[in-house]
DNA sequence: ACACTTAATCGTAATATTGCAATGAACGAA
DNA sequence: TTCGTTCATTGCAATATTACGATTAAGTGT
């Protein structure tokens, strides 16, 4: 029915899901990159460098704020988004942990 | 319009995207975790340990499959199910060096 | 006040995802 | 063969996502 049922998983297992959901898309994945590398931080010349409508990256945007990815400051009429450490960091933690699992019979056994 | 622009991003946030938005369902988490978890491979007891239908639990399945990080061997009436290693492997490689980023500017500008 | 810039929001269209009942295909056992 | 088990596939309904044009809100400059 295109809802998740959130509510037979576990709080991490859902946590995990939800971030991986966010990084799940390309734009994001570059709106990311880029404001890691630009020093400063950038504001809606995201639009010209990503080659989409100045609406769907403000969406793209609101996701990643969602879950804290990024923050943003209002400057004059411009909006300066950046990465916050923190919580970029919490979820590298999270995530870390979840892909150094390893499968008990190393080999696979199918 | 639904549909993902994939051609204007590089193939490496594409293929980071496609990775992440697989690990993007805490059904796909809960089953990868009980494939790590249990030393054999288990088969169809993923509906009754998670607890969505068989049909779901499928779908879910295929969409690991076709991301190849997992992978399954019929065994009579029964379909044996376990990680790819050496997919889970790559998966892990290219996710951390992402993660792994920082913000040249320690602290956030804003 | 007026024009201009920037970015969020609204509304909408197209497509994707999630979940399941029903069905089908393949195998083992009686 | 027939029955039961296991899992994939099909078809469908409900909801979510992606993208963008049009508009709005807020700020700057003249």
């Amino acid at each position: 029915m295109g809802l998740t049922k959130t509510e037979i998983f576990t709080d991490q297992q859902n946590t995990i899901a939800q971030l991986a959901k966010v990084l799940g898309h390309p734009a994001r994945i570059a709106i990311l990159q880029h404001l890691f590398r630009s020093d400063t931080c950038v504001c809606g010349d995201l639009v010209t460098e990503i080659g989409l409508a100045q609406p769907t990256i403000s969406q793209h945007l609101r996701e990643l704020k969602n879950v804290n990815l990024i923050q943003g400051s209002i400057e004059g009429t411009k909006v300066c988004y950046c990465i916050n450490t923190e919580a970029w960091e919490g979820a590298r933690e999270l995530l870390f942990l979840f892909l150094s699992q390893q499968p008990k019979t190393n080999g696979d056994c199918c």
